[in-house]
RNA sequence: AGGCCAGUAGCUCCAACGGAUAGAGCACCGGACUCCAAAUCCGGGUGAUGGGGGUUCGAAUCCCUCCUGGCCUGCCA
């Protein structure tokens, strides 16, 4: 079975965008991959962050992933941090990487901006880690969202220049695309992001869901209730195709263009498919909530398990590098 | 380790003579209008001027110190 390499920050509340664009994927791509994710904790030091909440964000981040279906059964699930392996790669990968590669990152140049005040090296080498996350695991492939194709070509890259230099060790990653279209955030202009408070949270109160809903951006050209909508130009439509059945969705389409139905109609609609398929999500966070110590359990074992992958991975490669072992036999 | 520069609202800031209530743009919040939004209009500053100490009747402003960041020099596997 072709191996799945995939992970997700830490930010403490996950969003619909995160959970239509990624964590619903890998559900399913458990079906026919031998998946490995992650919860990119290492990466999450690259900017500024409240020390004190960083632990509680990881674990319900892996709460909310277990809930959604991670569950060992299907996938292993593990914290960054607890394979220090991925490091060790990294600093490798490191020394493979031309600093010009990383300048040009888009990503860096937009953090570096943003974060003018603490631009550190570790933002910039943000993809030489994430390069190390899946060539540890010689995944083949990893589903990301657009935006991180980039890094996932310079994956590649680092692993031709890796496999030429020294000993072929790595295979050449490929994107997997989301099928899901690009959600975007209730202003209807950026990605969804809780920096930019333009989302909807996965474990939110209805009441709240609700309000943010009913006050999202919708076709700006459709002003009045009489006036036909054009559901191509409206967000909460893209997010209707993330939730809704293809009857309803031809429905709501036919229903807006000819003003049958006006933009409140078509949120309720939203809203009621949206609470249908993450209350059940939410009721299972409560349930993994009261025992813990299975989420721990979960997350060690997955730990130990790619641990010992990514331990043999470092072998070869220490091998491959022409480093003194000192290991016996 | 040393030198120089900087730190003001969520963000960007060339507002503010040592003087009264610390400003602007954008963002944001409330209201009107809307089927809901958007746009527009009306209303709102949301801040411990990086922290601490000092000078002064009075400090964003002057002095000391610490912190953070930028640039430079030195040292270093």
């Amino acid at each position: 079975m072709k191996r799945i390499f995939s992970g997700i920050q830490p930010t403490g509340e996950i969003h619909i965008g995160n959970y239509v664009g990624a964590i619903r994927e890998w559900v399913r791509l458990t079906e026919d991959y031998d998946c490995i994710y992650c919860v990119v904790d290492f990466h999450a030091l690259t900017v500024e962050y409240p020390v004190d909440e960083m632990a509680k964000r990881t674990l319900d981040t892996a709460i909310v992933l277990i809930a959604c279906g991670l569950t060992p059964e299907k996938c292993k699930l593990f914290i960054q941090s607890a394979v220090p392996e991925h490091t060790e790669l990294a600093w490798i990968f490191n020394c493979v990487t031309p600093v010009g590669d990383l300048e040009r990152m888009t990503q860096f140049k937009e953090k570096a901006r943003q974060h003018r005040g603490n631009v550190n090296m570790g933002l910039m080498d943000y993809p030489v880690l994430q390069a190390a996350d899946i060539l540890i695991y010689k995944a083949e492939f990893v589903p990301v969202g657009e935006d991180q194709i980039q890094h996932i070509e310079l994956s590649r890259e680092i692993a031709r220049k890796f496999n030429g230099r020294f000993k072929p060790l790595f295979p050449e990653p490929q994107v997997i695309l989301s099928r899901a279209p690009r959600i975007l955030g209730l202003d209807g202009k950026s990605k969804m992001s809780k920096s930019l408070n333009n989302y909807i949270g996965l474990l939110e109160e209805e009441r709240t869901i609700w309000e943010k809903l009913r006050t999202a951006v919708t076709d700006t050209n459709r002003v009045r209730r009489y006036d036909p909508g054009n559901p191509h130009l409206c967000n909460v439509f893209t997010i209707h195709t993330a939730f809704s059945e293809k009857g309803l969705l031809e429905e709501i389409e036919r229903d807006c263009r000819s003003a049958r139905i006006g933009c409140i109609d078509c949120k309720r609609m939203l809203f009621e498919r949206i609470i249908e398929e993450i209350a059940p999500i939410r009721e299972r966070v409560e349930e993994i909530k009261k025992n813990v110590d299975y989420v721990f359990e979960v997350l060690n074992t997955s730990a130990l398990k790619c641990r010992e992958i990514a331990k043999r991975t470092i072998d070869e490669v220490r091998e491959a590098l022409g480093l003194l072992s000192l290991k016996k036999g």
